[in-house]
DNA sequence: AGGCTCCGTTCCGCAAGCGGAACGATGCCG
DNA sequence: CGGCATCGTTCCGCTTGCGGAACGGAGCCT
């Protein structure tokens, strides 16, 4: 669409094109991507709940409600109520911490790193084109 | 954290690192911009509602209901309402089209301009780190 | 002018998310 | 063993978003 890269024109230095992510292009690339998830009418998680189930698939586990709650800036039973839709979509699943019976340990599954890697390949192919 | 870049190892010729971003990278990204998202307790739109933004500020006018309705695969209703939430941000503006008054043009503000360049801006440090 | 289409909005009932407070269960400790 | 802290969940009232249908206004014909 618009080879911003190619203009050999005079006076700017051409920034190393990929150590760093321009904020046009980043830009770009969101809109790729939310583009093409909207109209594939991913099951739609809201931002909260992507953003959990990102975090709980790239931190080292453990992750708790509470902890979960705090790094995510959001409140307890935000966090329960992501976890039953996650649960429901068997993005995620719960696990009784048998040390801590108090405890829940949230951990992955097939399903939810399969959707997830469908999403960073997405991801990456926008990237490409942008 | 995990240094993977500077593995001096055996097999893989290594890849150009920007200008592919690897999947892997993608879904990085998205993490840390989410969690800055939610930690600065960002006016906090729905997907679809940050897709249409974007869509008008990076997409070329003009744009009506109708037309964004379509591209974004909503229904008018619920683009009649986005348009309600971001007008109320004033990070976009409503105008009637004189010459067919039926439609509407939707139209980008300072404020909107700004907000979404502060994303960008975040997207893109949040690359350098990753 | 009449009839039709197209536009964005509003109306309606419904589904889902929200946070504070209260709850039962479990752990901790004197 | 009794009291208290901490865990995740549930309850409550509320706000927000949703899509289909109906609506008024504007354009477009003949």
């Amino acid at each position: 669409m618009n080879p911003q890269e190619k203009t050999p024109n005079g006076g700017e230095p051409i920034k190393s094109p990929l150590e760093t992510l321009t904020p046009e292009r980043a830009l770009s690339l969101w809109h790729g991507v939310m583009l093409h998830a909207l109209r594939e009418a991913h099951p739609d998680l809201t931002a909260r709940q992507f953003a959990l189930m990102i975090h709980v698939y790239l931190t080292p586990p453990p992750h708790t409600v509470r902890g979960l709650a705090a790094e995510l800036n959001m409140s307890k039973p935000a966090v329960t109520r992501a976890l039953d839709r996650l649960g429901a979509y068997e993005f995620l699943r719960r696990k009784r911490d048998e040390a801590d019976k108090r405890s829940v340990l949230v951990q992955r599954t097939v399903k939810g790193s399969v959707y997830l890697r469908e999403f960073a390949d997405l991801a990456a192919r926008v990237a490409r084109e942008v």
